[in-house]
DNA sequence: TTGCTATAGAACCAGTTAGTTGAATACTGG
DNA sequence: CCAGTATTCAACTAACTGGTTCTATAGCAA
């Protein structure tokens, strides 16, 4: 499919599942038995999107006797906090013409 | 599928079409055909992305006369920001365990 | 070796997605 | 009302996803 980086990045973000394998990786490098363990799904599964991660170069993989440790890198999080850090101002702002526009729709909707 | 807030904004940021069409909506708002103008798809595509979008919360469609404008909507990114604002420690610290971590898998393998 | 543990691969399945085409709807202007 | 413009809906398709099960491989330990 030869898709780009940052959707890649999105699209492995979009998965609960994921994210949570992320957020347990923040906490330091982990095979697959125990990455798997919080999960109601069997280790292939968990194998698999530790691949769909892996693919999105979110974690890295290594080799330690029997032991497949995945370790988090969180690179490629950079570009995507940089695209959506573009729109920062459209919910930061309060005052801004979105708001007072979506505050109008509001008031004839329910009018 | 009933899928959660964050899951549903990161999936919708995964395609690079509704990423461009965010972008444009950061411009001002936009009817369906001004919208689809740039893309080699149709009309019908482009209002099938709308639709994603506008379940993710990302825009909000209005009504003028024929034209069904949208309007950007950021809020959602909010939360998705903030998702990964967490990890940012691990690729704005060069010297952290992970890249010492990944530099000494990379010496091994090309050793 | 032999067997055990941890993981990956392959084949399969159901549901979703991104696109198409063609028909239907919504609104405007004469 | 009628014709035209803008958009959506419905049905369809091909490809992708997230899961399964069963089998195969890699490395250790006896």
């Amino acid at each position: 499919m030869q898709v780009d980086e940052l959707s890649r990045t999105f699209a492995a973000l979009a998965d609960p599942t994921r994210r949570a394998l992320l957020e347990r990786l923040a906490q330091g490098s982990a095979a697959v038995g125990e990455l798997a363990e919080p999960f109601e799904m069997t280790f292939a599964a968990v194998s698999k999107h530790l691949r769909v991660l892996e693919s999105a170069g979110l974690v890295s993989r290594g080799r330690d006797a029997q032991y497949r440790p995945a370790f988090l890198d969180a690179r490629p999080l950079r570009a995507a906090a940089a695209w959506i850090d573009d729109y920062r101002r459209f919910w930061r702002d309060s005052f801004d013409a979105l708001d007072d526009h979506l505050t109008a729709l509001t008031d004839k909707e329910t009018a």
